[in-house]
DNA sequence: ATTTGTTACTTAAACGTTTAAGTAATATAT
DNA sequence: ATATATTACTTAAACGTTTAAGTAACAAAT
């Protein structure tokens, strides 16, 4: 890599100091150089190709101007539609984005929040991954902003953004009870993260507790889907008293779910009753328009964005705590 | 944000001078001082949970140790699962990744190199848009390291990584022709854009030069996908020799080409036989299996990641032109 | 007893900025 | 004519590191 142009060669290209290129160069309004002098310092900035070091004025100023943006896989269309939008906002208001993936592992995301401290990031948007407490603590503890998104944790105080899982969940189930379903199976993850917890509790209301059974909720860990969903299916579907509608709390297990199904040859909705949680390309292709909870994800990131960097901007104790409201797309795959 | 811990604090709680510290916590040997005052130093250092500043760092070396990614759209599952591989290994070497989306835009491309080049990337990786031949010379005038990725431009020296995209094309069509299909229509995007050409030239050169119609190539723009693609797929199959074949020059284009067929209720492979170029997790839930190319993305990912790295450890001007080659996925789409 | 060497540090400069404080020259006010 | 302001700059310190060069204390060699 070249020697890039500094001030330093501006400023002796046109024989003046450094701090009067600096200034004319970083102020916008004419701060006390001459037109003349301002003049030729610009040509010289233009001819030379001048960039200013980001670097140097981060070290200068205390702030990047970076946000690191911490979720589960990148890779992940979920968030990767949400990584897209963080960008374009970030963009707007001159942050860049760093990104990592946790891969919902507390010790990778451990790792990924001191990197990207020591990259100076000026504060994290964070899918948060379970038991990942204890690094939001530190966080908050150094006072570096950050804002949660897609999930938080009720007991800590901090800003999030996301949506009312419950609601949504309860939403999606009584829509299913209203179309006569009554053996309703739920298939979630395995862990306490809160939005996961919601869309069960939600899962769970909307069931009234006589008929509710254990059995009908299965829970899959992060790392063993492929093989944990089908295994669930086939429980909820080989048993004394087989489910007739069943509710995937994530577009991954709905793909995994519905790929299952198709392998059994059991017919949507005539064989069982199928709602997701989230959206997904893949679900245009299957044969029966799904019954789906579809999130706000350009306001989700959006908001989120914009709670950090006014977080930046002016540090408060305000916390912004905002949940957003989901909405069932009706397809066929529940009536 | 609070203010961080540096070198100095710990030199002054320990009593000695700032290299002192810096020797002790930045060697790995033992270099010169004593062990005493090393454990001191560490235990200090530990106590008061110093992080050194990489931006400091930075400077002072003149290597960020980030390196910039632009794509055409992080949200395409695509260039999402790219960047998770670039992620990962970018790691692996010590690296920090900063994203971009070009939105195959040339003048977003242009302004994002210059925004990630303020913040002293060490080098890029980019899926070129078409005509950003300029601003990749300029990158190859500052010297800047950088390799392209899935596309690049051949009247141009760089480090690339890419698949035989001519060769993925031409057995695609090969397959068809094998399978009896004499009229194969491809869609592909209105792009110089070398793989793209690459992919046409395939399907070009398999197609004998009788049976070559213009009329059997639909070349659609970038941002009028979703209205172009469905037209051009009417007017391959209303015409006088209606196609009984069509090859999608890539997942998106396929995506859309095949709801459209879905909508018109055209039938794979009865009533048309299909092939795509790449994957999506959408085709897995199309009644028919896809016959799809593809493309070796980890290693692509990869290599484009250690060529990168290679070239900024020890630059020269030895250049890395990296061709992989894809490999087509026999589905039932094409029998 | 003097030189030479080694150990264990410290000093100071550098990376590229910003910006408060300083200064010399000229203009304006009294 | 002197004091005060204004203009148009420059100097120097700072941000947090690294690292070459310097130094003081002591040990070993002659």
């Amino acid at each position: 890599m070249q020697k890039r142009v500094s001030l330093k060669d501006i400023a002796k290209k046109a024989g003046v100091s450094i701090a009067t290129v600096s200034y004319v160069l970083s102020k916008q309004k004419n701060s006390g150089v001459s037109a003349e002098v301002s003049d030729k310092i610009r040509k010289i900035a233009k001819e030379l190709n001048y960039r200013p070091n980001q670097i140097a004025k981060s070290l200068q100023s205390g702030k990047s101007h970076t946000i690191g943006l911490i979720v589960a896989d990148i890779s992940n269309p979920f968030f990767a539609q949400i990584a897209r939008i963080i960008e374009d906002e970030a963009k707007k208001n001159g942050y860049t984005v760093i990104f990592g993936s946790s891969d919902e592992k507390a010790s990778k995301s451990g790792d990924l929040i001191k990197f990207l401290l020591n990259r100076q990031v000026d504060g994290f948007i964070i899918a948060p991954s379970e038991a990942s407490e204890n690094q939001l603590r530190n966080l908050k503890e150094q006072k570096v902003p950050f804002v949660l998104i897609d999930r938080y944790f009720p007991n800590m105080e901090t800003n999030f953004v996301t949506i009312n899982n419950q609601k949504a969940a309860f939403d999606a189930i009584k829509r299913l009870k209203e179309n006569g379903k009554e053996r309703i199976g739920m298939i979630a993850y395995d862990t306490q993260l809160h939005h996961m917890q919601e869309r069960v509790k939600g899962y769970k209301d909307a069931i009234t507790s006589e008929e509710y059974e254990d059995q009908l909720l299965h829970e899959v860990e992060f790392s063993k889907t492929k093989e944990s969903v089908p295994k669930a299916i086939d429980e909820l579907l080989n048993g004394a008293h087989p489910i007739d509608a069943i509710f995937f709390a994530t577009n991954t297990l709905g793909i995994t779910g519905l790929k299952h199904l198709n392998e059994r040859n059991i017919k949507v909705p005539d064989d069982i009753a199928v709602i997701v949680f989230d959206e997904s390309e893949a679900f245009d292709f299957f044969y029966c328009p799904l019954t789906y909870v579809k999130q706000p994800l350009p306001d989700l990131a959006k908001k989120a964005v914009n709670v950090l960097v006014e977080q930046i901007d002016k540090p408060s104790h305000k916390l912004s705590k905002i949940q957003l409201e989901a909405e069932l797309i009706i397809g066929d795959s529940c009536s």
